[in-house]
DNA sequence: CGATTAATTCAATGATCATTGAATTTCGAA
DNA sequence: TTCGAAATTCAATGATCATTGAATTAATCG
């Protein structure tokens, strides 16, 4: 059963169940705004935005802002509403945002948001990672 | 009691209870992402954006939205998060957007909102008013 | 294989939300 | 003063939400 064609394969390289993305133009505005509608998805937004190394990305960097359950029920939330991309890999899942969907369909929305967001100071932090000693 | 200075009774001109307007600087942005998350209150937003005759902003112009006393339950939670400023003359009222505190406080998200909410075809629409017979 | 790490799933909890309908308030007009 | 229109309040309902903690899955490393 199950009877993979390759690109369904791709889908699982290295994932357990498939994860849902919704394509963009699925989701209405009031989706996206019930999904920013809570302080540690906003703040997991945040802290994706400005992640330029790639391990500032990853779920388990996000500890910091709820338990490990917690924090999976809120990306979930996110890559639903089609705010968040998640990439698996390995036992590792990595965390994006959604730019260039967000951007066609809701032009200025994100930035905007983010830009809310960012200078909001009772969102709850990401902590930056402790240096390894050099 | 009460004991009511000028400031207060202007508050209370033709109006029954003191209506409640938070400051725009204690507004979170997750408060209103949550308050924009209801496509009944994304048809408000949308309907007062382009209401240029006070006719259109009064209250009883939603009806078409929802029943009364639902309406008013979101007509409260549109003020209460900082979005709409309420008006009362004699027995009607009259919303409007705060759009200077919130272009202010939020720049650029008000306008990114709107579009988006405009767009979106899912959205209940306020009728428009019958023509009077000329 | 067994242990570890990363992350999800599931069931249960209390809190908040959207909706309804009936009762109430307020104002203005007959 | 009584009536009607405008709108809110209140209590009740079911639905969804955020949170917790325990159990589970999946991949990797010894």
């Amino acid at each position: 059963m199950l009877n993979l064609v390759r690109s369904d394969a791709i889908a699982y390289l290295g994932g357990m169940k498939p994860l849902f993305h919704p394509d963009i133009d699925d989701v209405a505005p009031a989706d996206i705004f019930a999904a920013l509608a809570d302080p540690i998805r906003l703040g997991i937004l945040v802290a994706l935005s400005d992640a330029t190394e790639m391990d500032k990305a990853r779920c388990s960097n996000f500890v910091g802002l709820a338990s490990p359950s917690l924090l999976s029920y809120h990306f979930a939330k996110l890559r639903e509403a089609g705010i968040t991309h998640m990439r698996v890999e390995g036992t590792s899942r990595y965390l994006s945002i959604r730019r260039a969907d967000l951007d066609r369909r809701f032009p200025g929305l994100l930035d905007s948001v983010i830009e809310a967001a960012q200078r909001d100071p009772s969102l709850p932090r990401v902590p930056e990672p402790a240096q390894a000693k050099g």
